[in-house]
DNA sequence: CTCGAAATTGTTAACGTAAACATCCGTGGA
DNA sequence: TCCACGGATGTTTACGTTAACAATTTCGAG
């Protein structure tokens, strides 16, 4: 019963288009099923059915629902989705800035997976990591349409902000040592920081000058404990840690401390970035590099190969770190929760031209 | 009428919060107003009324209402409220990757400024950027909970996809020349083009030479053409262009090609990580920057301070972009219509060390 | 002490979707 | 010929929230 296609079709929904009853033609309100299924002369559970792409639609009513949808631009709504469903395909990512290369890579490798199954990912950035920052953030994603939290956040803070952290919430944490409370993942920062020492002493250096990253860095922290590590077992002298707060600058700036002791031949800066200030601090001392000091980085971000000289470095995998998040974090929404522990991304060294043997 | 506080709320609490009938504790399903005003002995919509901090409650009521919120862990539903509400508080980002400094750092303005003002944002990561992917983006952008989109994108795919651009959905576009069919925020490209090509000619340089970046950018179309131009209005000859990909390896390659022409003492870089490669590439070949040849690069990156030398370079105020993309796409949702057109943020030129006079 | 206005709280309905159940139709076997 | 069955479609309901309206309570003035 009732009107099929036609004229009328072809009115009725240049009515709805239009937005029916709104002068000037903006669309107060989105298209429904409701209004599909009136257009198509049928009920909305069909044109539910035919969205979802179920089975038990006869082709002809299929159709005519499909040119329905086409003529009014018909596109679901998914508050109400989520709200039937009781889930968003979202996860949201807590982050203090995207400005160092590692975290924006792995952000970028995050939402790429994420995208692949299904998942859209909400960025909630925190402004100062402060502690009150941190707790506004979960408050806020507490309310957010997120099934579950990806935290790229050194855990220092999380510590105290813990008790807070939403129950039922599934969370990741990325760079941290939390790995007794949540599941993590994270470089393998003592074993690359391993490796680049050990390449400095291969090459003959008696010992091995350090430029760490800040001291609330989790990853510092480790990449410092393995340098001294190393240095210990291998029997030789541990010089004082320059520390840097991953900066350039910072890293020029203890770069022009190093250059002035004569019996500095070799530096692990804790990430490229600081390397290429020791670079230049060694330049501008008339230091030449890797003739007279060898220095080491750690991340491989995308210039490395371009400094003066191009620069021996960890090579960081954070696209794996990206994929490997999403993935347990994925696990637990879907099965069962993900005990805690620490999943371990390895690390290479890319040895370029900054490091030879002492002079 | 009916039971307050003491033992019942703390027993009923702890029933609500294992997730009744669950065995092992897990609750499957969140704590929602009706839990929270049946606790509380009061209506759901009187919980409504406390959550959302409006009057009309007397002071004992909301009293109750926000301890039973406390004993439950009531969080309100996001989804509940978009369908409530018509609008998701979120702005959607389009882009094809967080690789590139600028991106990240407008990402994150945006994200920062986007957060001050209640609206979360959804990161669309488009791989590969072939229409289809675009397309395919925009497909999947009408169906996500999303009051507006911010592409940033060079528009040249758009283009072909645009047509397919769900309407009613609000757009700001970043770094494009689609100012005529969309509200578009950009860098003011060509006058800081301007600047680094006159700082060189100022120095005493005969000409400037020129590594562009790739041509399916709209920003390193006009970097090159204001350097075109102002060479023109000079009277100078102008050189072919080099064409870069935005890689520092590829302004190597560029560098390499110019350090074999005797006549070249000035390069404009169309960013900084060319500029980067093409330092190296001088270096390798011997020639001296600045006191043999003078480089400028573009968007002021962190390292640039640090390269060797220091390099000059235009400063681009990411941040800015970010946040105009921001208010402007606010100002479209929640006002009338903004009108297609360009937003320019102004540049500047950072004098470091690697300009000079020519020899 | 009574009445009515104001303050407080409760009830109903709707946002758009989809699962669960109900209904209708035609077909094939007894 | 009739009935049972299965496939196609329709109807009802619930997800959690809040606007709009209704009901109830409180308090002050006369």
């Amino acid at each position: 019963m009732g009107h099929r296609h036609g004229q009328g079709v072809t009115i009725e929904a240049q009515r709805l288009r239009a937005g029916s009853d709104v002068p000037g033609g903006r669309r107060k309100q989105r298209v429904s099923m409701a209004d599909v299924a009136r257009l198509a002369g049928v009920s909305s559970q069909t044109v539910s059915r035919v969205a979802n792409g179920q089975a038990g639609v006869v082709e002809s009513t299929r159709e005519q629902v499909l040119t329905a949808m086409r003529e009014l631009g018909y596109r679901p709504n998914s508050a109400a989705r989520s709200l039937r469903y009781g889930r968003f395909n979202t996860i949201g990512v807590i982050l203090f800035g995207l400005a160092s290369t590692g975290n924006s890579r792995t952000v970028e490798a995050i939402a790429t997976h994420a995208a692949a199954e299904g998942y859209a990912i909400t960025l909630i950035p925190v402004g100062m990591p402060t502690q009150d920052n941190v707790l506004g953030a979960f408050t806020r994603m507490g309310e957010l349409a997120v099934d579950g939290v990806i935290l790229i956040i050194e855990v220092h803070l999380l510590d105290a902000a813990a008790v807070t952290l939403p129950p039922g919430v599934h969370v990741v944490v990325v760079d941290s040592d939390a790995g007794d409370r949540y599941p993590v993942v994270d470089t393998d920062q003592a074993d690359g920081a391993r490796q680049a020492v050990r390449h400095l002493l291969d090459l003959g250096h008696r010992t091995v000058h350090h430029v760490a990253g800040p001291a609330e860095s989790y990853a510092a922290e480790r990449r410092t404990g393995a340098w001294r590590t190393v240095l210990e077992e291998s029997g030789r002298p541990v010089p004082p840690v320059e520390r840097g707060d991953w900066s350039a600058d910072s890293g020029y700036h203890a770069g022009l401390r190093l250059a002035a002791d004569p019996s500095c031949t070799a530096v692990f800066a804790a990430n490229d970035q600081m390397a290429l200030g020791v670079l230049r601090a060694l330049h501008e001392s008339g230091r030449q590099v890797p003739a007279e000091v060898s220095v080491v980085g750690f991340d491989d971000i995308a210039d490395a190969s371009s400094y003066l000289p191009p620069l021996t470095t960890v090579h960081q995998d954070f696209a794996e770190v990206g994929r490997r998040c999403v993935h347990l974090l994925l696990d637990q929404i879907h099965q069962e929760p993900t005990p805690p522990g620490t999943d371990l991304v390895p690390t290479t060294l890319i040895p370029r031209a900054s490091t030879a043997p002492p002079p």
